[in-house]
This record gives structure tokens, C-alpha cells and sequence, in this order.
DNA sequence: TCAAACCTATAGGCTTAACTTATGGATCTT
DNA sequence: AAGATCCATAAGTTAAGCCTATAGGTTTGA
């Protein structure tokens, strides 16, 4: 059985002939009259009565009138179904983002995209480590990610969006230099407040450490990331945090201070190479030009 | 789109890959390969991301399961129900009879063919006269049709079951010659009871009463044959009817008698030349095998 | 009653597409 | 690191679908 030929019986009967099916469809009246035939020969019975110049179902064809037109009404359906997908009015958009990255830019980046696209769900997924990230890209759980580069897989590719700099963020009522840059070495005899090893930030912190020659303290080693800044305020020590990060708790008490030298990171988005779906697409577009702004 | 293409789509999603999918349905696995590609470039859209190894739904192959799913449902239970037809678990047969056959022989008829298959719904349509049965037949209104012989139409056979002979039905106290045929001359001056001109009987009665040379004398013309042996019976004048009708007759007091020349007529199954459906071809064997015995 | 119009079936030829095997590229496993 | 597994691509063959032209039959109108 073939959508074709059930199209072909249901013009038929709508039609009332084979002549004017064939102009409706369109296709030529011979090649309607074999399709059908074809079929009935599949199906081992007619499902038209020939008789000469009328037509008129079997009752088989009355049986199989009814599933025939629930079947095109499928495809129809199955059609839509996934143009709405293209089109962007359905669908999910499955993000993966470094936790640092998730309040920012990644919200906004989502929100712009939710206004823009209402009917596409977007998922966040957050990944487990640094290279988690790039694993569910991979392996196709996640469509786009905000990761550091470089990236440096033949499967992905990346958009540069942003660089971002660590700010040593300190406990309320700690002395820095006002208007100049903290020696990085200052921190040899701070306490510090990180995430796991394993993470991207963390791995960060410890490259610049070293490459100042100073042993890191660790106070608390927490995967609770909500918890860095309340424990910075609370004095259990300083913390180097993404910059908005940074910004938000100096608002609320903290001290900031840019580090010498800068700790800086590149944000990237990283896809699949090759072709993304719309919802995707599109978010990606939007990221670029958010970043231009 | 294509219920092949569909079936795949399905099959890679229910089996987990390509390859197992292209061995499930069976077909090659870049026969499959093809399709589903030949599938997304038509919808404008991967149902499929190709991650090496393994395959997993976009969004918009999610979106398509569904409707794919119910679409291969549709295509089964079309199937089906013509195939339930075909297998006579179903649908219906048309049947045109003479009024006169539908007592006799037609509902004996009827009853076996139900009794044999009584998921088959049978319809006895009353043709408005002799010709219209054939009218019905030929139009493909009716699939049987029983009749008199001869049948003179190339797109109508003919199947004989059995020859009647028309009885004289009389009044009780009717005096007739017993043990000895009645001379059709001696209905000269018997007021007649008949159908109107036009059907069958009417015109085989004319006939005989023509070829002995008597006028008939047309007491009562009805179209209500259910008041024929009434009206008999309650003297209004005699009739001409087929010995089944005849012998029912007499068990309510009629008089009947046999006539000479005899008047018969010659009982057929109509059918269109061509294939019957099953229920038609089934109801055909059994009408032919009934009279055989 | 005959011819014209109309409708479906068949025939012949062509084009397209669907399948096959063989092979390449990539990934996962041992 | 090598083999196994899986999907994609290539090349060639076969089959199916569609077209035009035409035949056979029926209905309609003059």
C-alpha cells in the first residue's frame, strides 16, 4: 500500500471518477487507473465497481474508504507536526551551559529567544564537569552549549561570544588597592572558596595560581555553587568568580578586585558541526548578535 | 512521503539503529539509509542526528513519531477491513429478486447464506419492475440478482437454478377437472387477479393467454401482491402464480390446478460478467449448489 | 437510431527512483 | 592499537510510475 495510491481511491470517491480524480490530483487517468488497480491487486479484492462510464465502491472499498481518509489526515498531521518543529512553532531547543555561564549571558540569551519563539521549549541541561559539556554535544543530549574554548574536537564547532575575567572576590571589610590591579600573588595568603577539580573555573584558578607560583589554599571545596558567595560574605574566604558573578557580590557586600594578571576565559557557544535544527539555528544567530552589541 | 519511508523511520526508532532497522524490515541498510534521507529532504528537516555510531530523534523526529506511528496503525486497519471483507467476516451484499422469488426461493437462500456467514449484511432491494433488475444489476446497485430467463445483456451472466411452472389459483368451490390438467381456454372467462403490465408475471401470463387465443379479463390490477391470494380467496377472481406462491395458497382453501399448456418460466442468478466479491461469489456457489439438490 | 461526447482500460516508451553490493569514514570496544 | 560495528556514499541494475496514444464501452443529444 502506498499514501499514493489511498489519495488516488479517496479522489475517486470525492470526485466521483477517475478522470476528474486525475485532473484533481493532478496526474494523468491511465497512471490513476493502474495505481488503483495495483492496489487492488495488493489488497486481493476491488474496491471499485467498472462500470463503463460510472463508478461505484465495493463494499470492501466502503471499508476501505473510511481508514483511507484517516490515513491522509495522519500524514497531514505527521506533516504539520514536523513543520511546526522547522518553523519554530514547536519543538525544544536543548541547551548545555557551564554553570557559570547559566545566569550570564545565558538567561538572557534564553529569554531574548523565548520572546522571539514562544512555542519552543528550551531545556537547560547542566553538565557534571568541564568535559561534560562537550560529551553532550557530542553525543547528541544537547543541540548548543556555552563552554570555554578552545574546543578542540573535529565534531564541534564554536562561535566566540565573549571573554570573561575572574575577579578575586573577597570578604566584606578586606583592604585592596583602590583603582589598581591585585597582584595575583596577593592571594597566596587568602583562603579559598571553589568548586570541585574537574570544573572549568576551578581548573582555571589553579592554571593562574601556579603560573604565579603560589600554592592555592583551599577552604571549602563545595559542588554547592550557590553557596561560594554567602560564604564569601560570611568571611570563610575569597573566591575568583566570572565577572558578572563577581558584580552582583560586591552588591551585596563583597569586595572585587581585578587580579594582575587578568584570569581570563573565552566564552564560546559550541554545536555540532554540520547542520543544526531551526530552533538551534536560531538560537545561535541570536547569541552572536547579542554579543555584537 | 512515503508508508515505506515511515515504516523505517519507525523501525530505526523501535530497533535502535540503522542497520538493525534495515534487518527487521528486511531491506539493505543503505536502501534505508536512502529513504530516510530522501524523507528528510522532503519534510526540509533531520528526523535523525547522526552521531557516528549512534542515531538519536531531533526534536523533529519527535515530533514525527507520533503521527508516523498512527499512520502505520491506519494503513494496518485498512488493511484489515478490507481484508475482512474480502474474508467475508464482513460487509455486505446486495441481492435484487423478482417479487415473486423472494419467497421462494430467495429466502431460503438468504437464510443458508447468513447461517454461513453472518457477519455479512444482506440487502434485498425490490426492482420497480422486470427490467429493473437488471437495471440494478448492471449499474452495480445490486451484485445478484435473481430473474427470469433469458437474459439478453453481454455485461449480465446468468446461472440457472430452476424452472417454475404458474399455477391457476381459483376461488374456493371452484370446480376443475382433478387429476388432469386445466386447458388455458377454459380461463377465458375466469376474472383475473394480476400485477400490473410491466412485470414479469403480468407479461408471462398475457403471453399464454395470447398464444391460446383468449383476451383476458382483468378483474383486479394491483401492485399489492401480498393481496393477490386474498382477494382470491375471497372470490374476487382467480390468479396465475408460481407453484410455491400457488401451494400456499391452496393450503388456505384456493383452488389450484395445473394448466395446459403448462406456462413455466425459467428461474436464473444474475450476476455482472467480471468478478464478484466474495460475499456475491460465495452466495452464487451456494444458490447453485442449493438447487442441485 | 445514430453520432458525438465521455469515461476507463490497455499498450508502448521513457524516466525516475529504489534496491543491491562494495567501499569508505567514523566510533566504540577489547 | 586494532578489530568490530555502524552509517554514508558510489555504481550499477532492476523495477515501478508516468506519459501519450488508442481501444472499448456507455451515455447523451439530435
Amino acid at each position: 500500500m502506498d499514501l499514493r495510491q489511498v489519495e488516488y481511491v479517496v479522489q475517486i470517491v470525492d470526485q466521483g471518477g477517475f478522470t476528474k480524480a486525475a485532473a484533481a490530483v493532478p496526474v494523468s487517468q491511465p497512471a490513476l487507473s493502474q495505481a488503483v488497480r495495483a492496489l487492488e491487486r495488493e489488497l486481493g479484492i476491488d474496491l471499485f465497481h467498472r462500470l463503463g462510464r460510472k463508478v461505484r465502491l465495493t463494499p470492501a472499498g466502503e471499508a476501505f474508504l473510511a481508514p483511507a481518509r484517516q490515513l491522509l489526515r495522519d500524514a497531514q498531521s505527521a506533516r504539520s507536526a514536523v513543520a511546526a518543529v522547522a518553523g519554530l512553532t514547536a519543538g525544544r531547543l536543548d541547551i548545555v551551559a557551564l554553570p557559570t555561564l547559566v545566569v550570564e549571558p545565558l538567561v538572557d540569551l534564553v529569554g531574548a529567544f523565548r520572546r522571539q519563539h514562544p512555542q519552543v521549549t528550551v531545556r537547560i541541561t547542566e553538565p557534571e564537569d568541564a568535559s561534560a559539556v562537550l560529551d553532550l554535544l557530542r553525543t547528541g543530549v544537547c543541540e548548543v552549549g556555552l563552554g570555554e574554548a578552545p574546543v578542540d574536537e573535529p565534531a564541534l564547532a564554536t562561535d566566540h561570544l565573549l571573554d570573561q575575567e575572574l575577579l578575586a572576590v573577597l570578604p566584606p571589610g578586606t583592604v585592596v588597592p583602590s583603582g589598581r590591579r591585585l597582584p595575583i600573588a596577593r592571594l597566596a595568603g587568602v583562603p579559598l572558596i571553589t568548586t570541585p577539580t574537574g570544573t572549568s573555573t576551578r581548573r582555571l584558578v589553579s592554571d593562574a595560581l601556579a603560573a604565579a607560583g603560589i600554592a592555592a589554599e583551599i577552604a571549602v571545596e563545595s559542588d554547592h555553587r550557590e553557596a561560594i558567595v554567602p560564604l564569601v560574605l560570611a568571611g570563610a574566604g575569597g573566591s575568583l568568580l566570572p565577572e558578572p558573578l563577581a558584580r552582583r557580590a560586591e552588591a551585596q557586600g563583597a569586595v572585587v578586585a581585578r587580579l594582575s594578571p587578568a584570569i581570563r576565559r573565552s566564552i564560546v557557544l559550541v554545536r555540532r558541526t554540520g547542520t543544526l535544527s531551526p530552533a538551534a539555528q536560531a538560537f545561535r544567530e541570536l547569541a552572536i548578535a547579542a554579543v555584537g552589541r
